[in-house]
DNA sequence: GATTGTTATAACTATAATGGTTACAACGGT
DNA sequence: ACCGTTGTAACCATTATAGTTATAACAATC
């Protein structure tokens, strides 16, 4: 008998998808987006929205109403971009995508070089992708909804 | 007292970095590229570089002699990128860099558009990333080693 | 053919992030 | 005071990671 394991990659949060769920909800339904409310829109325990909506807070893109429940958006629609909300709920380390192993032998010319050569590269990479989030915005995206 | 709990992105793993470092190896020091001397640079246990030269290998990248041991590149250094590397051992669900949450709530106009039109986006950004990554080959990364 | 050093792989471990849950205190109108 | 909401703490199951030990398969050499 032959059995395959998939190994997966953990990809990037889901988190990310939430967080964007919930800033369009604010956007188009500006009123009554409480965590309960959004929780069933995304299909998802009202705890994770009231993490996720934590974040956004931190990050300056939403203000939230305690006791009376509700939110509303910190900016207009049009000056969020994708990247303002990946950073706001896609906490790294250093804010690295790529991660090294740590410690290479210093002895050998490889180990002694690699981490440098190739974290300038990864950075290029990162980079790429953060741009073409930036190029989004909130307001293109709730623009798609009909 | 005040506590902060980081929590922490799993960022693209280090077998990514582990990789590069294994065929800059290669592609160097052709000869005696044995496991356990390419442990000795990276700096960890044998089965970790072995699992990784498997995946190389699965994807065509490398040969490997069993027995006698040692191990060369299947194609030539400026043939081989840095995507070539990524996609040969990230093995994520359907190549995608981005997860979403799922079954959103239908009824709802956001909930019902969210995915369609967030994941285009996404798609774009992580087609930025992985053509930067392309633009990178191993025989760059190893000519900037002194 | 036995020895030796290597590769291939299974099985196991500890750690950590994720996504979810329950519970409860704090808040702010009515 | 009541009630619905927000803010958190605490806990749980699942999963990927990175590492370890052990063992079988392999290929050259003696």
């Amino acid at each position: 008998m032959v059995t395959t394991v998939v190994i997966q990659l953990k990809q990037i949060s889901t988190r990310f998808s939430i967080a964007v769920h919930i800033l369009s909800l604010v956007a188009v339904i500006p009123h009554e987006c409480t965590g309960d409310f959004i929780a069933g829109s995304v299909n998802t325990n009202p705890v994770i929205i009231r993490r996720i909506m934590g974040m956004l807070k931190k990050a300056g893109l939403v203000e939230v109403r305690p006791g009376v429940g509700g939110a509303s958006l910190r900016k207009r629609p049009e000056d969020i971009t994708l990247l303002d909300v990946y950073r706001a709920v896609n906490v790294t380390d250093e804010n690295q995508l790529f991660r090294f192993h740590e410690d290479p032998n210093v002895q050998c010319p490889v180990g002694r070089n690699i981490e440098l050569v190739l974290r300038s590269e990864l950075m290029e990479a990162q980079a790429a992708m953060e741009q073409r989030l930036a190029q989004t915005t909130l307001s293109q995206l709730t623009a798609k909804f009909q």
